[in-house]
RNA sequence: CGGGAUGUAGCGUAGCCCGGUUAUCGCGCCUGGUUUGGGACCAGGAGGUCGCAAGUUCGAAUCUUGCCAUCCCGACCA
């Protein structure tokens, strides 16, 4: 069985590491399940960023920033979202090192720094962002309240897995208040809408937009909206997701509005986010054996020029044929990198720039310059050709286009085939060993049930999909009524 | 935090059971040269608290104990 489809993100990045290829994405830091993100892995989560940011904008929403730290009075206030999240906060307790009277040259806490109330580092912003909307939040007119932020956060899970579970990670948190549950509602599906845009179209990933069971919920939402998208080795992998929070956390923070008949009500609130994880679910939907593969859209680089020639004169050449390509390329608002370092032998170059997923290579030398072409290699098809240098830029464009394209299909195709639909009991656990993927099945629809299938396979249900069609049926487990299939899988 | 495994150069490793000169090999790195259309070749070179600490011993990478870290499996999870 080939690497990309038995192995997760992490295990890609420790084998490009053992390949020692330079760039690759991430390297564990000293601290346990931190990750660093190098430049290349950067500039992929500042494409998608940017993105991202302008479809929030598009929608009406503003960026803001919030604190880090989160006294632990606040943190208490939305009792079931701090439940949820109270095993797994880093807390500072004391606000000074001083030098150890026993141990030259090493530094304890001091214990005269310790601080009247702890400081929770934010797992997530809700309470520290409705304790301040409290003070701006007075009138209808001050509605909605659409704002996002783009932050750090911290969750100290027990167990830890590059880019999916990281200690820290890299998210947005979009916070919004409404006057009408209908409003707010309708704020949750619009954001769960442009999450399932973003990730299909620009990351080429196909994700099922659904609803959580309530087991499933986030911590304090009355309803948690996720898009689910499935990985090259069967399992799912959550994506995004998009809350409506109800009356919770306004009743928490006493957040309460006039209406136009000067009748006082809480505020409804929805939160959605999305984060580096949806790197790792780029590396695991697309990468093959050669590497990684970037959809155009959102690659760091979408075209790399890799010079072939003899001596100092050959180069010069190659140089200035290049040159006028890759300003063509520019023009047309092309990511292009020119790779004439004398480090590295052009077999090397392909190599290297295969594993970081360029979706185009151009490779010229003078025998190209002669016919006015070059060769164009395709990284999604690993085709190769030569074309005329005339155009090579508008060519080039549609290409990128063409491979973004195909690189969805293929997953697209890919999750097709690994979506079955199981009767039974036998069926589901044949499919779940035999066939990893998305599983459709009914469900009875209680929580016992839900439960008892994740004891007796660890798979759990992904998500009611939003288009789901009704259909009598009988529940997988305890055969009782269901009147509609959900999606179950093994998950990440 | 429970069960299992592993720690030897930047990375991957041999050696450990059965203690004994200067710790093995490959990749990578540095210098010089020849090369350059799919991860080049030759020659020379640098790089090690053998995870940490204590113990046993004339002698420890190797045996013992403790600690630390990492990985896998659970519980937890964007």
């Amino acid at each position: 069985m080939s690497k990309a489809l038995t192995s997760r993100a992490e295990d890609y990045s420790q084998w490009y590491n053992d390949l020692v290829i330079k760039g690759s994405l991430a390297d564990y830091s000293a601290v346990r399940g931190c990750m660093v993100i190098k430049p290349y892995g950067y500039a992929l989560w500042e494409n998608m960023r940017d993105q991202l940011d302008k479809m929030f904008k598009e929608t009406g929403h503003e960026n803001a920033y919030f604190p880090l730290f989160v006294p632990k009075s606040l943190f208490e206030a939305e009792e079931k979202n701090a439940e949820g999240f109270a095993k797994e906060c880093a807390v500072v307790t004391h606000y000074r090192l001083v030098a150890d009277p026993e141990n030259k040259g090493k530094l304890i806490v001091d214990p005269k720094a310790k601080l009247e109330e702890e400081l929770v580092i934010r797992p997530t912003s809700e309470a520290i962002i409705w304790n301040t909307y409290k003070g701006w939040i007075q009138s209808y007119r001050d509605l909605p309240l659409l704002i996002n932020q783009w932050a750090n956060v911290v969750r100290w899970e027990m167990r830890t897995r590059l880019f999916l579970r990281t200690t820290e990670f890299l998210w947005q948190e979009g916070h919004t208040a409404h006057a009408t549950r209908e409003e707010a509602v309708d704020e949750t599906e619009t954001m769960l809408g442009v999450y399932a845009t973003f990730v299909e179209d620009y990351m080429a990933v196909p994700v099922i937009k659904g609803i959580k069971t309530a087991s499933e919920r986030f911590a304090g939402a009355e309803e948690t909206y996720c898009i689910e998208a499935l990985m090259q080795d069967g399992k799912a992998l959550q994506a995004g997701t998009s809350h409506f929070l109800g009356q919770n956390f306004a009743k928490a923070f006493d957040v309460k509005f006039s209406d136009k008949n000067n009748q006082l009500d809480y505020v409804w609130a929805t939160s959605w986010g999305v984060s580096t994880r949806l790197i790792g679910a780029l590396i695991m939907a697309h990468s093959d054996d050669q590497g990684l593969v970037m959809p155009p859209r959102i690659a760091p680089l979408q075209v790399v020029i890799v010079p072939i020639y003899k001596g100092d004169e050959g180069k010069a050449v190659v140089d200035a044929k290049a040159k006028t390509i890759i300003d063509e390329l520019k023009a047309l608002g092309i990511r292009v990198k020119y790779d004439n370092s004398d480090n590295a032998r052009p077999g090397w170059k392909f190599a290297e720039y295969e594993l970081k997923g360029v979706p185009v290579r151009i490779a010229m030398g003078q025998r190209d310059i002669d016919n006015n072409v070059v060769e164009l290699a395709r990284r999604d098809t690993k085709e190769k050709k030569s074309i005329s240098i005339d155009g090579l830029a508008s060519y080039v464009k549609d290409l990128l286009e063409e491979i973004q394209q195909n690189i969805f299909n293929r997953a697209l195709a890919f999750r097709e085939d690994n979506t079955h639909k199981a009767e039974n009991w036998d069926e589901f656990v044949k499919l779940l060993d035999e066939k990893p993927g998305f599983i459709s099945a009914h469900w009875d629809g209680t929580a016992e049930t839900e439960e008892k299938i994740k004891d007796l396979t660890k798979a759990t249900i992904r998500c009611i999909p939003l288009d789901n069609k009704k259909e009598d049926g009988k529940c997988i487990l305890t055969g009782n009524k269901s009147d509609q299939r959900v999606i179950f899988a093994r998950a990440y």
